[in-house]
DNA sequence: AGCAAAAA
């Protein structure tokens, strides 16, 4: 870790920018060693004054954009050394009376001897000219309590806290800052936001607390409990504790753990829900105390609120039938259950993959809520689910958080001041979490009729829980499931591949390379099978393809149809991997082609190399799975589905060869290339030029932008450094400003959690081992679905497969559907 | 073989 030990020490000259959320900060730092020089340090979780004298331990960097920096992992203040700094100092304000001009003065009096002065003389000030006895009084005192905070705060930077924290640390506990500190250094992680166990314990051991000491095992109990959020887990079990504590300890526990886990029982530093296993066996499940609460929360308002209402079904159905006949909408037998059916319950679920017609169901249930006379509410858990609903019900849509008014960390509405409605519609409730639901359902008035509306094989929620899941599964709850596809669901392959992902079968999809017809049959899902080959394999597939079509008239393909390798093995080609198939012979590396031509048996060896390149792996063409992303981009999808065909790449992750930001600048290059007259504006890295297609990435209602919009950039104004970015569905134009495109990224590919929730008519799907950690079950399915006309695979039948067996919501553990069936039923405990 | 992600 400690491999950047170089140091830098000067004066802070100027705070360039300071980012109060995390404490990083730019500093214009002069230099000890070359007087005039400024340098350009950034520092972590520190807070510097101006003039202060700071040693920085790091590392210098060369920033892409802002040039040589001191990256500084580390920073102390020093006592000022110079009459320059000690005028810095002296006149940075930090001392009330004191400015400028007196500090000038001061050290023009003392010199050196400055800060002994104030240290220890301090009456002899009154020698400066302009320092009277009242002056004195003032500066005097407020040096006074600059060195008691001064003590507090070398204690606790002496200790590796930084000097951000340290000054919120000394608000907080004022003058006892040290003695509270060192009784119990983990106090801080639950009193400061931003201080975590890792910090806690470092200044923990710093003061001489034993390793194994209560306070410490205690507090990293806690602080797994909490990380098991970033899992997805409300709880954990015994064992995974015992595996994880020690493990963040970095020790062996003496005493084991559940004596600890009891004791913080008792004193509610966590809770324990007894819950029955698969043997029906009761397992004890460790909850940190917001979990616990939020898990038991949403249960008893979902029993509070569930219950049938007295709704005359005739009234609403002759109701419906008018309604649509006048909009000429057509509703399913099941989605005309389902208008009654929500109607008639306080609180129920709307569920069903897409193309099933949730919209059209919902849009109907609002109007005749309306014409009943009740008052509803819409609202989703992102900006853009939120956007699109308000798009299609022609009524106001609110996130979520919007609609609970959040502020500072809390929601205004709340069980005290519930929300004011008679009917509540949330939207894309997969992406609920456990939390926000928990936030969200208390806020629900007595009496209000809930609607919750969602697909649960899609991706599951960032934070903890699988609510919609949980809530499906406990079968206590009405739900109302379309299943009948409108999307010409007998011909598309889309439907019927996401159909056995959800059941677990990895489909076998058919490839255009196997059987090419397939193009012109206008199937609606491929697979490309590609891999990761080295430049060298397909430079010398190009070079013989080069070669035999020079040569001979009948292609290598037909060759290799000879050997009947075209059956469809699913499980073969799972086994193989393409790359390893071509092993290029020294004797045909760098080899002038001309000179095999000439030996008749060379010819021959190298059919038999190619040969063993599966035969419809894309490097039997002289492909990489870059290559085919960008052939299917710009040549294949728009020669058979249209040149107008939108075409969106979804890429499981960012990183890699085949994610996102790859990508992006492979097909920015080819699809939209630097042309003289073609204006474009660079930021650091990144490059937007006109024509390019943008994805933005944040709420902003000045804009009226969400995250997740995809546009394109129609013009740039280089002199402005402003852009006009176009919009779908109605081509609206955006004006942006310099400081909004911070918020845009090019969007020729995006990530598959991205793309939730939106549909374009054909998607590129890069499926490699490289993407697997994200390969899983809903992402697939996600993925797959959002295609209308066309999706893609390029990848691997391998990594296809990991992902359909991989499934992640069923890891995640969750005892919402237990609660439910017990609050439904009555606990049956004996 | 290390990874994605909402809200304000």
């Amino acid at each position: 870790m400690t491999l950047l030990t170089e140091t830098f020490s000067g004066i802070v000259q100027r705070i360039t920018y300071h980012n109060p959320d995390n404490g990083w900060s730019v500093l214009r730092v002069q230099s000890f060693i070359s007087h005039e020089k400024q340098e350009t340090v950034t520092v972590h979780q520190t807070k510097v004054f101006a003039g202060a004298t700071m040693e920085f331990k790091g590392a210098w960097t060369t920033h892409p954009k802002f040039g040589r920096q001191f990256k500084a992992v580390e920073a102390l203040e020093k006592k000022p050394a110079t009459a320059g700094a000690l005028e810095k100092y002296l006149g940075s304000g930090l001392i009330k009376g004191v400015g400028p001009k007196t500090a000038k003065k001061i050290v023009r009096h003392f010199g050196k001897e400055t800060l002994d002065i104030f240290e220890h003389k301090i009456d002899l000030l009154t020698e400066v000219p302009g320092i009277a006895h009242k002056k004195l009084e003032m500066i005097g005192s407020a040096w006074q309590e600059h060195r008691s905070i001064r003590d507090v705060m070398m204690f606790l930077q002496h200790h590796g806290i930084s000097t951000l924290f340290a000054v919120r640390i000394y608000k907080e506990y004022g003058d006892n800052a040290i003695q509270i500190v060192s009784q119990d250094p983990y106090r801080l992680v639950h009193d400061f936001y931003g201080i975590g166990f890792f910090s806690a314990d470092k200044v923990a051991l710093s003061i001489g607390l034993a390793r194994d000491s209560d306070q410490r095992i205690i507090a990293a109990i806690k602080h797994v409990l909490a990380g098991s959020r970033e899992e997805g887990h409300c709880y954990l079990t015994l064992s995974q504790l015992e595996q994880q504590v020690p493990q963040l300890l970095e020790m062996v526990m003496g005493t084991p753990l559940p004596h600890y886990l009891d004791v913080m029982e008792k004193e509610h530093h966590l809770r324990v829900r007894l819950i029955p296993d698969e043997n029906r066996l009761e397992e004890r499940c460790y909850y940190s105390n917001t979990l616990y609460h939020d898990e038991a929360a949403v249960a008893s308002c979902i029993h509070t609120l569930a219950g049938k209402m007295q709704i005359e079904q005739q009234r609403i159905k002759t109701w419906t039938d008018k309604y649509c006949q006048r909009h000429s909408i057509q509703l399913s037998d099941e989605q005309a259950d389902s208008v009654r059916g929500v109607a008639s319950h306080g609180f129920s679920i709307l569920t069903g993959g897409p193309g099933c017609g949730k919209t059209t169901t919902t849009l109907v249930i609002v109007r005749l809520l309306e014409a009943m006379g009740r008052k509803v509410l819409l609202a989703a858990p992102t900006g853009r689910a939120a956007q699109r609903m308000s798009e299609v019900i022609g009524r106001e849509a609110k996130t979520i958080h919007r609609l609970l008014e959040w502020q500072r960390g809390f929601f205004q509405k709340n069980a005290e001041q519930p929300l004011e409605t008679d009917f509540l519609i949330i939207d894309e409730c997969s992406m609920l979490d456990i939390s926000l639901s928990a936030g969200l359902l208390s806020a629900v008035p007595a009496g209000c009729q809930v609607l919750f509306i969602g697909d649960a094989d899609q991706l599951p929620s960032v934070g903890a829980g699988n609510v919609l899941g949980d809530m499906l599964m406990s079968g206590m709850i009405p739900c109302f499931h379309l299943t009948k596809v409108f999307r010409q669901a007998e011909k598309s392959m889309i439907i019927h591949h996401a159909h056995h992902i959800n059941k677990g079968d990895t489909p076998r999809i058919d490839s255009p390379f196997k059987t090419p017809e397939i193009w012109k049959d206008e199937t609606d899902c491929l697979f490309i099978d590609a891999d990761e080959a080295t430049q060298e394999q397909i430079q010398f597939v190009r070079r013989i393809k080069c070669f035999f079509d020079q040569q001979e008239t009948s292609s290598i393909n037909q060759d290799v149809n000879d050997q009947n390798l075209f059956e469809f093995r699913t499980e073969e080609a799972i086994t193989s991997s393409y790359e390893k198939d071509l092993v290029i012979p020294p004797k045909f590396q760098h080899v002038d082609l001309q000179t095999v031509y000439n030996a008749a048996n060379s010819i021959e060896e190298l059919k038999s190399v190619l040969q063993k390149v599966h035969p419809w792996s894309s490097l039997h063409y002289g492909f990489s799975a870059l290559d085919v992303v960008e052939k299917l981009y710009l040549e294949w999808i728009p020669k058979y589905y249209g040149g107008n065909c939108e075409i969106q790449v979804l890429s499981p992750m960012t990183r890699g060869s085949l994610g996102t930001t790859n990508i992006n600048a492979m097909l920015q290059k080819k699809a939209n290339p630097e042309q003289p007259g073609k204006r474009q504006l660079q930021f650091g890295e990144k490059i937007f030029r006109e024509g390019d297609r943008v994805i933005h990435r944040r709420n902003n209602y000045d804009l009226n932008v969400f995250n997740g919009d995809i546009g394109r950039i129609v013009s740039i104004d280089t002199e402005d450094m402003t852009c006009v970015v176009s919009f779908s569905p109605d081509n609206r134009e955006i004006i942006y400003q310099k400081e909004d495109m911070a918020q845009l990224d090019l969007a020729y590919a995006i990530t598959i959690h991205k793309s939730q929730g939106s549909e374009f008519e054909a998607v590129i799907i890069p499926v490699l081992t490289q993407h697997f950690k994200m390969l899983y079950r809903n992402l697939i399915y996600t993925g797959l679905t959002r295609g209308r006309k066309l999706a893609v695979f390029v990848g691997t039948r391998k990594a296809l497969a990991m992902a359909v067996r991989q499934q992640d919501t069923s890891k995640r553990q969750t005892a919402l559907k237990h609660l439910l069936i017990n609050t439904f039923t009555g606990p049956d405990r004996t």
